[in-house]
DNA sequence: GGTTTTAATGTAACCGCTTGCAATAGGCAA
DNA sequence: TTGCCTATTGCAAGCGGTTACATTAAAACC
């Protein structure tokens, strides 16, 4: 029974293979280059280690080469907010961040502390648990980016506006996504098209608008300001964002939401009050969350490559603490667009 | 500019305050409570820690007291799958497990390293890196529990038989939930029900296969073992399952899914084919995904408190890495029937 | 006043591993 | 034989904390 004995250190390896510790650490590291180890000693370090099932000590190794191998990884959430990975987008990006920091042999180390003031919450990120942060998707109020960039933390950030503080950082094209989502419309025939978008201080929303307004502009349509409307990517409000469009006198024939959870909101909301869509209202979403093709209608959306871009952002990251450079300019990644039921030709009448 | 310094240490806190290091150790971490520090000294070191944003180093710390305030999350996932937080009972586990870690001040760290066999992979998890390590519905085959409780980590599991090994765990109460709903479809008046169970080697499929069968015992049926299909956890294979039930002389009214994923398999088979839910087949799954509520029709199903059953297991688990003892019978938590639109009355013909 | 308590703080040895540099031992040229 | 080079390996000082124990000084006791 081996229950509850110490792991091995580095000094029992030695021991068993009749060595100091400092060769069986070049040996098992193979670093030293310059220093170089017989053949006979490396197999009998080698061997010694595998009969004790040694694994180095994570901590003590940390400790003394200032380099953890583990990332760290903060979701954007709203203030107060403990909601780390309860919707399909944080977990994409998730699912593509534990992909390729596995494939570098990499931990992935998710931080709770809440979002206090950027004074206070960076500097906890120096404990030397972690090699680098990832940030996601952070509101551009919580200047957390700012702050951890001047305490000289590596960084790579997804779907923020990293590019003035020069971190590297991944995303949709929100631009091209929301010009898909634009000319499909058109092309259907609708040219009173609305748009609701989630909170105002997340870089998608400013980049979404603006892109919407710019591929209005394209088309020869005079954007309406009245047209805009705002809620929550969690879709809370969206009810009331739709039927606020809804109740005008001259109403949208289709709705622009900027993600899939306000799209859904809208849909029931729709429902609820009788309106239909796509006949009387066409429905476009953004994310392409699993639920969106089980719905009924089923939801037009785009769809962004979230384990891509978290996988990318991991690598940059990587690369970063590796001391590589990297262009400001976000890496942007193709969004599709997904074509379902709940669009279609606008209504004549 | 700040920029780029090392972190402070604890001697320069040390210095700031014009004391030794250890004091500063002993006010800092209030520790040592027989060894005193006077009030002014107590206060000099907490002024300097602030001034210097000073934050302890966690691998030093780990290091020296052996404790990292940190624990290890291992995803059950199928044999080269990595496929960690691609499902929403994994995601929803992990949002309890995030917020009660974080309560209690501790990091999460991901582990991504493959199930390879348990002598090779368990080891892994003796680098130091966390206090111990949360297991979530692992396939039994993957000897993994026992390979980390042989080495003696402190453990907690999600969803297996983790009673055998003596280690603490929490489940959904999978007879209850079962009983639930074989009521709610006996009540509806089905009496050839089929089950559609998930991989073999997962726990809950035993525990809701056997509920299963004792349910319908109960209620004064004869269950038929040519009822009993089996899938993946994932939705594959769901279609072939309900063709095969579908085909029989004398095909079943009710279908249990023994999840949403399976279910939704289940329900697009069926529309293809013509079938219509619940006229001529009620569907029940298990999980209530938060697509069960928004498919059409609706999925009548069993809602397990995820999140919940995730701070459970996080809190059983630093209770047993500071020492407590758990009974090893596993901490069950009530599923709740949510009746939707999927399950009808049985077709009188 | 001398001795014992007690309060307050400092010293130094670790925790397990990395790494600059010293040390040892053959081998070979001089 | 002596000296020097080179291939191996060991020594020891950290990395940044924690903590057992020693130390000092002031207060309390007889």
């Amino acid at each position: 029974m081996t229950s509850h004995n110490k792991p091995p250190t580095l000094q029992d390896v030695a021991r068993d293979a009749g060595v100091s510790c400092n060769t069986a650490s070049v040996v098992l590291n193979g670093s030293r280059s310059n220093t170089r180890v017989s053949e006979a000693t490396r197999e009998r370090v080698i061997r010694a280690a595998a009969n004790l099932s040694y694994v180095p000590n994570a901590m003590a190794r940390g400790l003394a080469q200032k380099r953890t191998q583990a990332i760290g990884i903060l979701f954007g959430v709203a203030a107060g907010s403990t909601d780390y990975v309860t919707n399909p987008y944080m977990t994409g990006i998730l699912q593509g961040v534990l992909e390729a920091a596995g494939d570098a042999g990499h931990c992935v180390t998710i931080y709770t502390q809440g979002w206090v003031s950027a004074k206070v919450s960076a500097p906890l990120f120096r404990d030397g648990r972690t090699d680098g942060v990832l940030v996601i998707a952070p509101p551009a109020t919580a200047d957390i980016l700012s702050g951890l960039s001047a305490l000289g933390i590596p960084l790579a950030a997804v779907a923020c506006e990293a590019e003035v503080l020069n971190i590297p950082s991944a995303d949709v094209d929100n631009r091209a996504g929301v010009e898909l989502v634009v000319r499909h419309l058109i092309h259907l025939g609708h040219s009173r098209i609305a748009l609701i978008t989630g909170e105002a201080d997340m870089s998608s929303t400013a980049l979404r608008t603006d892109a919407f307004t710019s591929a209005m502009r394209d088309a020869g349509l005079q954007p309406d300001r009245q047209l805009y409307a705002r809620c929550n990517y969690s879709g809370e409000g969206a009810e009331r964002a739709f039927l606020s469009l809804w109740n005008m006198q001259d109403r949208p024939t289709a709705i622009f939401a900027c993600n899939d959870a306000i799209a859904a909101g809208v849909a029931r909301a729709a429902r609820s009050i009788g309106a239909a869509i796509p006949d009387e209202l066409s429905l476009v979403g953004f994310d392409d969350v699993p639920t969106a093709s089980m719905v009924t209608p089923s939801l037009t959306t785009v769809r962004q490559p979230l384990q891509m871009i978290g996988a990318e952002a991991t690598q940059m990251l990587l690369g970063r603490i590796a001391g590589e450079v990297y262009p400001a300019t976000p890496r942007l990644f193709s969004p599709a667009l997904i074509v379902r039921e709940s669009t279609g030709k606008v209504c004549s009448r």
